[in-house]
RNA sequence: GGGUAGAUGGCCGAGUGGCUAAAGGCGGCAGACUGUAAAUCUGCUCUCGUGAGAGUACGUAGGUUCGAAUCCUACUCUACCCA
C-alpha cells in the first residue's frame, strides 16, 4: 500500500479533542495493519491518563502505540525532542509498514512531524534565566525593545504582546548569537515519506456536548484523585494543563467543585476552538464528519494515497 | 394594604441630561502560532451594509427639553421591610 510515487505514507488523523480521534486511529491502524504514532502533547506522561483522555489499556491493546505514557511530568519534553524521537521511531516503523498512523490534536506536533522544525541552537540556561528575571522586572517593553535591536526582523512579524514568544526568540538571539530569524531562513530537509491528513468534523454544539460529557467521565473515573496524586509538580509544564490547572484551584479552595468543572468544561471548549483554527489553515486536511461510517473514511483516505 | 430599593445589550454590571450603540466583566465568534503549544497572544460581538452610513435600543405608556438610559407622571414586575 506504497503511495503513487512510491513513498511510505503517514496517514494523520487530526481534530479537536473529544471528537473521537483515537478510536478512528485504531481502526485505521488494524484495517492497514500498521501502528500508530500519537501527535498529543500531553498523553505521553505517564502520570496523566484520565485528564489527557490517553488511550485505555483496551485501546492500546487494540494496536500497538507510541509516544503515549512513554515519558514522565517530572521530565523537560518539548516539541523538538519529540520531532527528533518521533522521526527516528518513523523510520523503524516504515522497515516494516508502508503505512503509518499518526493521531494527535496538537497542531504544531504534527506540523513538526509532517513537515519538520528549523533547526535551532542549544539554550544558555543561564540566558533563559537571565531573560526571565528581566522580563519580570522590567516588562515586556525591555523584551520588545531587545529584539527590536537583536532581531529587526523578527520584531516586525511578532505578536508584540506575547511575551512566550519574545522570550523564545531572545533565547536563541543569546545563546546563539545570531537572529533567530536567521535560523528560520534555513532551508528544511524534505520528508521522506507522503503525508495525507484527515480531519474529524462536528457541529460545535455537538463537539460541546461531547466535550462537556467527557469532563463528566473524567470525574467518574477518578480525575480529582489523579490530580491530587500530581500536585507536587503542579509547576512543571505538563501540568500547565486543562483539567489540572482547574483541579488545582479546587484544591487551593479558590473554586468550587462544580466552579471548577465548569471551567474544565470551558477551557477543554475554548482549546477545541483553538486546535480548529489551527487546523482549518492548513489546505491538505481532508474533511470527513466525526460519525461518517469507517467505509467513507477509507474511501477518502484511498483516494488521497 | 403601606413603605423602600430596583428594572440597562445573550448574562452580570457601570452610567445619572448632549462627549452613549451605552465602561468593565462573563459567555460566544474569528484569528495568530517553529522547542512552554491542552501553552501564549490578538481582534470582533444590537440589526442592515464591504463601506460611509442608516435603523432600532436602557421594564411599559405618556410628558418635560433643542436634546433623555439619565428629569417628571402613571402603570407593570422583582426584592426587602412594615401591617
Amino acid at each position: 500500500m506504497r503511495s503513487t510515487n512510491n513513498k511510505p505514507v503517514l496517514l494523520n488523523v487530526v481534530g479537536p479533542t473529544a471528537i473521537g480521534k483515537t478510536k478512528l486511529a485504531i481502526k485505521l491502524a488494524k484495517h492497514f495493519n500498521t501502528e500508530i504514532l500519537s501527535a498529543d502533547s500531553r498523553q505521553f506522561y505517564k502520570e496523566l491518563p484520565i485528564g489527557t483522555a490517553a488511550p485505555t489499556p483496551e485501546e492500546l491493546a487494540e494496536a500497538p502505540h507510541h509516544f503515549i505514557h512513554n515519558r514522565s511530568i517530572s521530565e523537560d519534553y518539548n516539541v523538538g525532542a519529540y520531532e527528533r524521537d518521533a522521526l527516528k521511531k518513523l523510520e523503524d516503523l516504515f522497515k516494516t509498514h508502508d503505512i503509518v498512523i499518526a493521531v494527535g490534536g496538537s497542531g504544531l506536533y504534527i506540523d513538526a512531524l509532517n513537515e519538520g522544525l528549523h533547526s535551532f541552537p542549544e539554550i544558555d540556561q543561564k540566558v533563559k534565566e537571565d531573560l526571565a528575571a528581566q522580563f519580570e522586572t522590567h516588562g515586556i517593553t525591555y523584551l520588545q525593545e531587545t529584539l527590536k535591536d537583536l532581531d529587526p526582523n523578527y520584531y516586525n512579524k511578532v505578536d508584540l504582546n506575547n511575551h512566550t514568544r519574545l522570550l523564545r526568540a531572545l533565547e536563541v538571539c543569546k545563546s546563539s548569537g545570531k537572529p533567530y530569524s536567521s535560523f528560520l531562513e534555513q532551508e528544511k530537509p524534505p520528508r521522506f515519506f507522503k503525508s495525507i491528513y484527515i480531519g474529524l468534523e462536528a457541529d460545535r454544539a455537538v463537539l460541546y456536548n461531547r466535550i462537556n460529557l467527557r469532563v463528566d467521565y473524567m470525574m467518574a473515573d477518578g480525575l480529582l484523585e489523579e490530580v491530587k496524586s500530581v500536585i507536587d509538580f503542579r509547576n512543571h509544564n505538563a501540568l500547565q494543563t486543562v483539567g489540572y490547572k482547574e483541579l488545582f484551584q479546587y484544591l487551593d479552595k479558590e473554586l468550587s467543585l462544580e466552579e471548577a468543572i465548569q471551567e474544565i468544561k470551558k477551557n477543554s471548549r475554548r482549546y477545541a476552538k483553538r486546535q480548529i483554527s489551527w487546523f482549518r489553515r492548513n489546505s491538505k486536511i481532508i474533511w470527513v464528519d466525526f460519525e461518517s461510517p469507517f467505509s467513507e473514511v477509507l474511501k477518502k483516505v484511498k483516494s488521497a494515497l
